[in-house]
DNA sequence: GAGTTATATTTCTTTTGCGCTATATAATTG
DNA sequence: CAATTATATAGCGCAAAAGAAATATAACTC
């Protein structure tokens, strides 16, 4: 699953808004988000195999947290658009400024 | 349709890609990405809905291009997780800088 | 107005993905 | 070791989505 694919989930975009508090045992992430636990489970498994999060395991529980750079992808993928809509602006300024 | 889930196909992520170069017409974003024209036409009207596009007629031609600000609320939902990993960033120098 | 071009809509089949229940695994406690 | 707790996996039903073919619509050309 890519990241692309993963946050177009919004139970999955929960999880990861909860995990933006940090760490959390898989237990916390079922009490928090409204969904059984093993849609959850499920879901976490989605997640990290997009590489957003990653786990260890601490006793019987599974500690989740995001996975730094995970997004990057994503972000890499937005930065042209960033730049075409700042061209955008600066078309629109130059030509506002010609009305005046 | 969501953005996100707009973004979450290769071939809707290809359009938009082609539609940075510029306003096209159906046609040759069918030409384009490989895909049937029913295909295209499909998948341009999931990416009106989502308001990452917008589309104006040019007698028998449909002319489609990016809408600006249309990823604005993937862009807003990303904010915080730049924040999240500015804050990992800066806590991972400090902690190098206390180790010197 | 008949034929042609550009695009959209409909219909169908197949696949994918979500969420559930039931069950399995693995660690913990008494 | 039996019972309990925490989590994962398996299996199922269903709804959504993708892709293709056929058809419809609308504009343009001669």
């Amino acid at each position: 699953m890519t990241p692309f694919e993963a946050i177009a989930e919004p139970s999955r975009r929960a999880i990861l808004d909860l995990l933006r508090e940090g760490e959390q045992p898989a237990g916390s992430i079922v009490s928090a988000v409204g969904m059984s636990q093993p849609g959850v489970s499920k879901q976490l498994k989605l997640l990290r195999e997009a590489g957003l999060v990653s786990m260890r395991a601490d006793g019987q529980r599974r500690l989740y947290r995001l996975e730094p750079g995970g997004l990057a992808d994503l972000e890499a993928w937005l930065l042209p658009y960033r730049r075409f809509w700042a061209r955008r602006l600066t078309a629109l300024d130059d030509h506002l400024e010609r009305e005046q």
